[in-house]
DNA sequence: CTCGCCAGCTAATGCGCATTAGTCGGGAGG
DNA sequence: CCTCCCGACTAATGCGCATTAGCTGGCGAG
């Protein structure tokens, strides 16, 4: 019944063409009945009925890159990953973030297109360009941290509507949503003072992150905030962790009077983990003790340990700010720099009064 | 209004024609030089460096929408689920299902676009017309089993590459990759009787999809295949398995010599629940006086209990499969009906040999 | 010295759609 | 009765690229 036809794609796909002839108009009515008529062009009741019900009975649908070509929208927002976006650990947190997006995007009619295949021909998402391809969609989000700065740049530059999950500051223009991290550390050390800890230490790994500087920038506010002096040696910064974050060292703070101990989250949660361990290791009990707080999430290999006292962030309601914001963008919005979530404080079980 | 700016996202973007130009030679030109010219036509190695060196000093960037017009195929495939694509539940069984599909749409230099039921304007994927908008892809994915059968066979009529996740019968001509439930069940029904049983009975719910048959199917070619009769009996079927499947009805199955009892696995894993809440209320020890299975993956909630003897559906690799059977479609391959994945037998704790 | 041929290009066309200039028939105004 | 305008469309154009027909100039064969 069916020729082959030379184009798979293009098989049994309706175009306004038809439509038109179908409805007995012509295309440029098709396009105006469909699309959304901005010109105000005045088409009458029965006519569109006819349109419309010609579409329906095609069932037609607009090709994304003829419209996008002709400077109109699509309903695509573009999701791009620099890395795998569906994980093969299925705890990472960029599903989170995509219950968040899927959410919001179809609350707002908008469809997503994970820019993940290489269309550069396996290359995947580091190869030159690769970036490029999200000019498909009226706008995109992107995900992860080691975004190619170049290319990154020139679709800023070209105006193009992108926002990034997570405090950025390097392209200037990108637009941001992110966790408010700083002011959740803050909190974290008003419990840990409230309970009665004068002298806390906060471990951090050596990442020069935003996410990392906003937690120490927290961290330090927040015992300012209690009354407590920033002293030296308040803020720890280790490259490994796990080699220096010691159960001596642990009871060498302890000595001095150290009370309670504080880690970042990271991709790895290594400082957690090593304070964890060294705590341990050092006899001192949790958190009779010595307390201990994280700054974010346990690592999910953790996650059947005591909870950890600390905030979560709210990963889902992070990645619907930021479809808001793209969304804002694609109306024609102001370009706000970012905007922040607060995150939720977790009492959890390791923090109580000192001894 | 007053005018607009001509669309921010074309500004500084250099096309072919203004490299050709710099170049000194047609756009036709440096399309051949910078796209594919699989025509093989012959460009000088002169020329061939101007315009590579024209483009260079521009910053040309090809222009996907572009590209994909002219080409007739998006290099788009569609997911499309009749729930939420991300449902809360991370461990959601559509997850793994997506990073198989990720992996191999990547790998083969597709994107996803994921039909998350937004574009009818929040009417979700129910709405009437909704799964026309997959033809927006070159191809697409399906997920769930509510789908619409009527636009469905639409789709298939008008030979748009689909393919269903899961065997599937309905539409004549629907291409699926499906999970080999019947194997895998013979299998358990196998191992069952390999440690000795001779009396068996499966407890299935209430569902007509194929998924359900199959493993029926399956169960009942084991038996015979273990040389033990299907006698009546040995397949119970309810809607109610919490209020079916008793203490009361497990002691009278085991008193007339049943030793070991199998579940299929649903959504809601209810045959499966209601199947070791009755073998427990009875008393009976498991596996020590009465064995049991289950024909899938227990449900998330008890993944902390015993680990069941049963078989594993490879939901990635399955996946996988499907994207490969849509990008063979779409590469012209002959339409073959279905492609069947191996499950893996899992041997887990809840079968021994019978008392 | 033609003719044919081929290497090396270019002009023209079309993909599917949005948009911008019309076109056309018929009342209102003069 | 003729003009003018207006409502309701349609023809034509272009987006940026790929592709397909040319076109041209030189050179060996006849």
């Amino acid at each position: 019944m069916a020729e082959k036809e030379p184009k798979a794609a293009r098989r049994g796909r309706p175009r306004q063409a038809e439509v038109a002839r179908l409805a007995g108009v012509s295309q440029t009515t098709v396009s105006l009945v469909l699309g959304g008529n901005k010109q105000g062009i005045v088409i009458q009741e029965a006519t569109r009925e006819r349109v419309l019900l010609a579409a329906r009975t095609l069932g037609y649908v607009p090709d994304p890159a003829a419209r996008r070509l002709a400077a109109a929208r699509n309903n695509l927002l573009g999701v791009f990953s620099f890395t795998a976006t569906f994980p093969t650990a299925v705890e990472h947190s960029y599903y989170r973030f995509l219950v968040g997006i899927e959410q919001e995007a179809a609350a707002r009619g908008y469809d997503l297109v994970l820019f993940t295949g290489s269309s550069t021909g396996g290359a995947g998402a580091g190869a030159p360009g690769a970036l490029d391809r999200v000019r498909l969609a009226d706008g995109c989000l992107l995900l992860g941290r080691h975004v190619p700065a170049e290319q990154l740049r020139r679709l800023v530059d070209d105006g193009f509507p992108l926002v990034h999950l997570g405090r950025r500051d390097e392209p200037e223009g990108l637009a941001w949503a992110g966790a408010d991290y700083a002011a959740a550390s803050a909190e974290v050390v008003g419990h840990l003072a409230g309970l009665g800890h004068r002298r806390i230490v906060l471990v951090r790994e050596d990442d020069d992150a935003p996410a990392s500087s906003d937690r120490q920038r927290g961290f330090l506010a927040g015992l300012a905030a209690a009354g407590l002096p920033g002293r030296d040696g308040a803020v720890v910064r280790t490259a490994r962790p796990a080699a220096d974050i010691t159960a001596a060292w642990v009871r060498a703070r302890h000595a001095e009077g150290v009370t309670a101990f504080v880690a970042e989250e990271t991709d790895t949660g290594d400082a957690w983990r090593a304070l964890r361990a060294a705590v341990a290791a050092a006899g001192l009990a949790v958190p009779e003790a010595v307390s201990l707080a994280l700054l974010g999430s346990p690592p999910a290999d953790l996650s059947d340990q005591p909870v950890p006292t600390g905030f979560d962030i709210p990963r889902a309601e992070l990645g619907a700010a930021a479809v808001r914001l793209l969304t804002g963008l694609l109306a024609g919005a102001e370009q706000r720099s970012g905007s922040l979530v607060a995150c939720t404080f977790r009492p959890g079980t390791t923090a109580a009064p000192p001894p």
